[in-house]
DNA sequence: TTCTAATAGGATAATTTTGTCCGATTTAAG
DNA sequence: CTTAAATCGGACAAAATTATCCTATTAGAA
């Protein structure tokens, strides 16, 4: 569904704004612990989201990632990746034509649009805010 | 969504069906060329889908590929992504977890599982026959 | 029987995605 | 000022996916 990439965006991201809520900034080490995944490649990816303003990096020694409050609450899904796989979600046709063309549809255009727009909406109406509840109280995880 | 392999597997099995309905055996080169797909992968894939009995393969001068009614009437979408590509649509967590697990869940499993289900039903639901409905009468296309 | 056109399948190559390494830079503490 | 801990960013490496090439095999037709 998203690339590798993205997934770890996301989950990093969720991350950040749970210990955000504590104000507690946490470091890459930290986060790529906390969600099972490949440092380094999480550096580029938590890189990207940074210049994206998606989330805010501090440098230097006490340095980490952090979210702020209103941020988290502004900021849905779609935006991380948006920034991270761009629109293929979107745009992309169910069979691999060009692009998705409701002029010149593909034979499952029609079924496949719902299920895509149901995507969407979900990724536009689900803050980062609403994906640290569960994980506070245990209900849900970043990591198994 | 899909992998190149499977979105050009469920063309070609598509347009197979179509060419099928006029008692016609299409050659791979023929395929190809009406799926706008490179000729030397398409034959892998439908090594695969031969394999696993979703196309008829025939060998030699004047063989092809083809697709008998009745199969084409009970062969689903999900039998062709199954083939390609696993089940890893539906077993995979919107979050990259190693597996979707109810029991301990991601932040979107909730809101992730209604759509994959609705993406399920969708190809467990649609037949290959369906499929060369709109394109026969050029409503719909498998290349632009 | 021989020729020809087709799929089967193994080996290999190109591209994309994923992942690692290392030095530069930044910043706070001592 | 020096040191230590952190992100930044470029280069590189590995793995997976996509794509190509070539030979073997098959089978119909002349
Ligand atoms: S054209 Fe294929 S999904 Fe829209
Ligand atoms: S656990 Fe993530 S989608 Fe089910």
């Amino acid at each position: 569904m998203f690339s590798k990439a993205c997934e770890y965006g996301l989950r990093a991201a969720t991350y950040i704004a749970m210990q955000s809520l504590d104000g507690r900034r946490v470091s890459l080490k930290e986060i790529a612990d906390k969600i099972d995944s490949p440092i380094a490649f999480t550096a580029k990816i938590l890189q990207l989201l940074s210049k994206n303003n998606i989330v805010e990096s501090v440098k230097g020694a006490y340095g980490g990632f952090e979210i702020s409050r209103t941020q988290m609450d502004k900021l849905k899904l779609s935006a991380i990746v948006d920034a991270i796989d761009g629109d293929t979600i979107y745009a992309g046709c169910g069979l691999g034509l060009k692009e998705c063309n409701a002029d010149k549809p593909c034979p499952v255009h029609s079924k496949f649009v719902d299920i895509r727009n149901d995507l969407r909406e979900m990724l536009e109406n689900t803050s980062l805010y609403e994906m640290t509840a569960g994980l506070e109280v245990g209900l849900t995880f970043l990591k198994r």
